[in-house]
DNA sequence: TGAGTCAGTTGCATGATGCAAGTGACTAAG
DNA sequence: CTTAGTCACTTGCATCATGCAACTGACTCA
């Protein structure tokens, strides 16, 4: 059976997995933020098989991660560069590699997010660009379903609302 | 064939997509943020089949982001709770949420995170908690490899440095 | 005695994933 | 002009993770 779709689900995380959630293609968009292009540097980096590279490379193109551009006419050649979606996943990467790097990294090993002028480990948090607060109760609270026609918020808690429980 | 491992990769990316990558996996964490901790819950929730929901709980307690937990000896009764570990990856499902939102959103539906006085969306950014500042280049870089011997940071740039270049 | 709840397990079917090998269009070397 | 190499794939086939349906076991409640 193919795996089943989130598409229907209203949460934004389910719309994401289903876009950018299978096997690979995380790891495809982390590549092309690194300036790899070419089909080749992203199976040699991977060391994905080509047709899984293909379905991935064409599943992201499709959901408007990526875009397809032919670089040489003859012979045909192509590279697949970030779109503004693409380049608008950077947060997620963030939150992953510091995720990834405090509980499941290798000692010593790994990238990590430093200071640039002190070479200290940065601290990633999430805040609000407008008022630069930590986005946690109470100041912050997630809501779901459509504004009231007063432009109201619903306020009704989401499925999600802990997330934000800091 | 089974899927390929990541978990030989350094990449800290590479090697948290290995313990909550697959199927499911991340809307099961996005639900036990919201609170649910039981069977039945997730797989109503999830409209996940009991077998698989078996299996990709076993993985998230096997990666140590969630606990499985006796309530009750006489029925046996199980609930699953997140540890530390797994309310770390609170920054990481909140990226997906705004992200999700502001590209596969459905019209005035979804989760939105939103200013608890106003109702504003929020507008998150990753930002060093140390310094308050955003974590973009050049203040901020991406390094890789083990650190030197004097502690200065080997500061080769790694693959996934192009992270940084907002 | 019978229905209901909770937390699963068991039995398959299928298709996404994976490896290996081949292809087509060219370029560069000898 | 023959051969080797690069690039971007496609094709063929094996298998295992996913998925649905049905069942189980331990209990509670009426």
């Amino acid at each position: 059976m193919q795996h089943k779709s989130f598409a229907d689900m209203a949460c934004p995380i389910a719309r994401s997995l289903e876009q950018v959630g299978e096997w690979w293609s995380m790891l495809i968009l982390r590549d092309a933020f690194a300036g790899k292009m070419r089909f080749d540097e992203f199976r040699e980096s991977l060391g994905i098989a080509p047709n899984m590279l293909t379905r991935r490379l064409a599943s992201l193109v499709a959901a408007g991660m990526l875009e397809k551009h032919v670089y040489s006419e003859r012979p045909p050649r192509h590279e697949y560069v970030l779109t503004e979606r693409g380049r608008d996943f950077r947060t997620v990467l963030l939150a992953m590699l510091d995720f990834g790097q405090r509980h499941f990294g290798v000692e010593g090993g790994g990238a990590r997010i430093v200071d640039a002028k002190t070479g200290e480990l940065a601290e990633p948090i999430l805040v609000d660009r407008r008022s630069g607060k930590p986005l946690v109760e109470p100041d912050y609270t997630i809501v779901r379903g459509r504004r009231s026609a007063t432009g109201a918020p619903a306020a009704r808690r989401e499925s999600g609302a802990g997330l934000l429980a800091a």
